[in-house]
DNA sequence: GAAGTTAGTGATTGAGTACTAACTTCATCG
DNA sequence: CGATGAAGTTAGTACTCAATCACTAACTTC
């Protein structure tokens, strides 16, 4: 296998592994275990476990831009909105992972930017950038709207991430008002 | 110096070097530093490490039910929701310590039920639905708007975890929608 | 002042960690 | 055939960390 199909396969296991673990209680071992390769050979494909981190959120944060402009694709408006969002519930539902990933980002780059590193945090508000105007741009360039939308998906990810089941009462505010999922 | 004041002063330690580093990075070395005590005697007042962080999760998680029960004494409806928005923000300028603890929780929690450890969730799930009704009740019982209100917060902390500073673009919805700072 | 308790420390251990250096295997090509 | 270079491994280093243990100094009770 080619070292670039090698790293391919690498950032797939590192945002399975990160998003259980967290940067810190990941271990490269477990990586490599996942990705079926000496553990030492991953610091031949990147330099440090932090470019594995670096590169399984933007991964991830790719990944979730997509889902929004392929559901988005051809529709405006109230449509649009409804496409995304139902996209995103499925994106949460097939592949928690990417959830998980997203939320240890978070942590992360509050963790990074508090202790004086704003690196990290550069090239993930990129990437957050990227995808509010994207989201922008499909709901028909209404900044409130984006915001809205926006908010009942972080609600969305803080509510799952803390396992409060389908059907719980917490949820019961998202059939009347936003509507996501009906 | 009691016993029982000792593990007051570990829990607000805990919460700001946890909030820092996460649970996995932060040390109890370093706790033990900010506390001024000997890193082994944490362990005569906390059985182990998670229950450190557990007491720092849930203090943060009354410290916020209290700033909004506060704000929202004696308002209701829309003049309540406005104080408790006013109040948000600025414990999240005051005690920065407070939202990123926040976020390491949700990334924790988060971790723990991907890997079937059901236990540390639950006591977060209890917290937060304290939250929730509280600010139920101050909003008037209205579930949609809470759930709006709830929204609008996890965006708040979402994108100040991200570092985007006051006055960037991508703050500019809140003007428009939300109005919590205005 | 003996008996007992409470707050607290120093030394240590054993497991796990990121990362390095040096070696091997093997396909390809002159 | 022999050389080259890329893919991958084994062995190892230097370090950190949670948790335990045996101990002491100061206080309280009677």
């Amino acid at each position: 296998m080619s070292a670039e199909e090698r790293r391919e396969s690498v950032i797939r296991a590192a945002i399975t592994e990160f998003a259980r673990g967290g940067y810190a209680a990941t271990s490269t071992q477990a990586i490599a275990k996942r990705v079926g390769v000496s553990q030492p050979y991953l610091f031949r494909l990147f330099p440090n476990k932090q470019a594995m981190f670096l590169a399984a959120t933007e991964r991830c944060l790719a990944d979730t831009r997509k889902v929004f402009s392929d559901a988005a694709e051809g529709l405006e408006g109230e449509e649009a909105l409804h496409a995304m969002a139902v996209a995103y519930q499925r994106l949460i539902v097939d592949d928690p992972d990417k959830l998980l990933m997203q939320m240890q980002m978070y942590a992360a780059v509050a963790a990074a930017e508090a202790s004086g590193d704003h690196e990290f945090g550069e090239s993930t508000r990129a990437g957050w950038l990227q995808m509010w105007d994207e989201i922008h741009l499909a709901l028909g360039a209404d900044v409130s709207e984006t915001t809205t939308f926006l908010a009942y998906g972080m609600l969305v990810n803080t509510l799952t991430s803390l396992g409060f089941p389908a059907g719980h009462r917490i949820w019961s505010g998202f059939y009347e008002s936003a509507r996501p999922i009906a």
